[in-house]
DNA sequence: ACATTCGATGACAGCGCTGTCGTCAGGCGC
DNA sequence: GCGCCTGACGACAGCGCTGTCATCGAATGT
């Protein structure tokens, strides 16, 4: 059988192949009766559009991309993240009836912003998605728009004006997880910084600071420990903070992977977490549920960011108008196993212990 | 400006759009001077071709599809697998000018055959690679069979004959993996069995069998417990294996998912890992290196696999010629963290010590 | 010298759709 | 009754390529 065509159905059901094109298409003022004999016909021949030609003869490829930072290029790929944004697209995608093309690219390389516009040429997408850490790279965006393609950036750095964007309030639920972890009883809280050019990583350091001055505790510089954003950094910053005399009793790592190497070299200090050391992350990828203890960390909805970036871009695509609000999808605190009350002070009664959600560790459920 | 089409090349070099077509694709029967005007004019105009147009007049989708099992439908989804794959295919995609198309699916739903039907018909792709554990449902496959696409199946169940396949090694390096926990002195070695539906994990187990044989262990039903592949069921396992009197000394899990639950529950039994228990896993997935100890596994070669997958998809995509040689990728040791000599038994000496390669855990590494 | 082959190129007909515009019947206002 | 609008279609011209076949000069064979 060789694939009916849209010229097959036409003779089957004995209209005009653009009034097949329209039953197909969904679109309006065709007949509920001649509606019905097209689609039977359809059903009949299993008929399914060819998609070359439609998006030959329409001018739209029907396919959007996402451009992310490739973990597979990193010592220790964390790969989470990813899923995560694929698993969001894909689901608007499904619903929009495009397609996904994936584009990993390493966001430092000098010639980034040729990639991309040689992807664009050749893939010809209708639009692209732009991942942290690659939305708030400049040279990346503007090579984008110089293309002339429309594209929606995923936590940019600042919110470009006037552009498509979808974010999340990490600064403020940074701030949270540090009035919680007050509100543990820890008074020296550190904080191990991000990558500095991934800026929705950056925010992050000043919902700490936030946080701090919230609880009434003061800031100190020698609590602060710069990594990266890889478990090797998170290593690296453990192994200065935690030595010495006045050993903070609450790390909060900027991300996970950073989180999950203080872990690692507090247990193979033999400090015990969390009654000794309390330690926090950010983005909630699955490995903070896989590694013991399990995470406390800010569960970052990335998933349904990607999600709403992709159905707002496709939007756009459609009808053109655009409505560019910046969206906000909010973040929340996943408190696990990694977090308890300060060692040493007094003991928090139920009552004085802060209110935020706790759950059961999913890893450990039967 | 709105992108220059064959015409405009055409026009500009002087020549036929079909001396173009033959250029831009490289066909041969052009004279060098020619090729050169045209290639010329292409660089000037800044051309590319239209790809729905190619497409719809070669009669080709110039795609393929990856179908894998979705990560994200599991409570912990491990996802390393899934971007070695992605990265193998991408690779050969970009090589061959190929366009991937990922298709996340659950393939244990009743519908998964109507549902890679759909995607055949709608989607039109060229060829689909169809990784583990999809790779072995029979329904799956005869769904793809049936609509007469071409497919490659990574790590298949049984090798199905005339059809294209990748696969690896996993039962002789599983031997190799107990033999050399029996040559560190391991006498009670437990096997933690993956999803039996899952038959390339399923191999496994029968390599743990070969390789107590041929160190001259028992085989002891006590020391197996079946796990499914998840960091819960490795856990389950390792509550059932090692609380009692007779204790294993090592545990062989048939994926690191498995192996890294194991270690979750050691620690919280505050075993040490390795002085009183040594554990391997198999998939080397980057989970693999970010817990603490780093594991001892398998490095399951996927992304090479899926490459070559790929890149024998496609060439047997071009010229029809099948040239079926089921493709081989071998498995290698990775020695880490988590694996030492047996406890309580005499020492072994560096000499006696078995000789696999030993590498720095890369986790930790300056 | 003449037929034959072959390499290099062009003319042309689609590939299977969508967009535009034309047509035509019926409903409406006055 | 007439003009006018509107809803429901169809005719038709591409969209930008590739495949097929024809063409034509030059090289080759005898």
């Amino acid at each position: 059988m060789g694939k009916a065509t849209i010229n097959d159905v036409a003779k089957l059901a004995g209209v005009s192949i653009k009034t097949v094109s329209r039953v197909v298409n969904r679109e309006a003022n065709v007949r509920e009766s001649t509606r019905k004999i097209v689609d039977d016909a359809v059903a009949e021949l299993q008929y399914s559009p060819n998609q070359s030609a439609r998006k030959l003869a329409s001018r739209r490829s029907y396919q959007i991309a996402l451009l992310y930072d490739d973990p597979s290029r990193y010592e220790v790929p964390s790969s989470g993240y990813v899923i995560k944004l694929q698993q969001g697209l894909l689901k608007a995608c499904k619903q929009e009836k495009y397609d996904l093309l994936i584009h990993p690219c390493n966001y430092q390389s000098k010639g980034i912003a040729d990639e991309v516009s040689d992807l664009i040429d050749h893939s010809r997408v209708d639009g692209i998605a732009v991942a942290p850490p690659l939305s708030n790279v400049p040279a990346i965006i503007e090579a984008i728009e110089a293309k002339g393609t429309p594209f929606v950036q995923i936590s940019p750095g600042e919110q470009d004006k006037g552009r498509l964007t979808v974010v999340t309030n990490d600064r403020e639920v940074c701030a949270e997880m540090t009035r919680y972890l007050a509100s543990l009883g820890h008074e020296r809280i550190a904080f191990i910084t991000g990558d500095p050019t991934h800026e929705a990583v950056a925010r992050r350091f000043l919902g700490y600071k936030d946080g701090l001055q919230q609880s009434g505790l003061p800031f100190r510089k020698t609590l602060v420990c710069n990594g990266n954003n890889s478990i090797r950094s998170g290593e690296l910053c453990a192994e200065k903070l935690l030595p010495g005399k006045n050993r903070p009793t609450a790390i909060f790592a900027a991300n996970d992977d950073m989180a999950a190497g203080v872990i690692r070299v507090a247990q193979r200090m033999s400090i015990d977490i969390p009654g000794q050391l309390s330690v926090a992350g950010f983005d909630n990828i699955p490995l903070s549920q896989q590694i013991y203890p399990a995470l406390t960390t800010v569960n970052q909805p990335l998933a349904s960011m990607a999600e709403r970036a992709a159905s707002l871009l496709i939007r756009n695509l459609k009808k053109d108008s655009r409505d560019v609000d910046p969206l906000l999808v909010p973040g929340n605190i996943e408190v696990r196993e990694s977090t308890g009350p300060a060692p040493g002070g007094a003991e928090l009664t139920e009552k004085t212990l802060p209110s935020v959600p706790r759950r059961a560790r999913s890893g450990t459920r039967p």
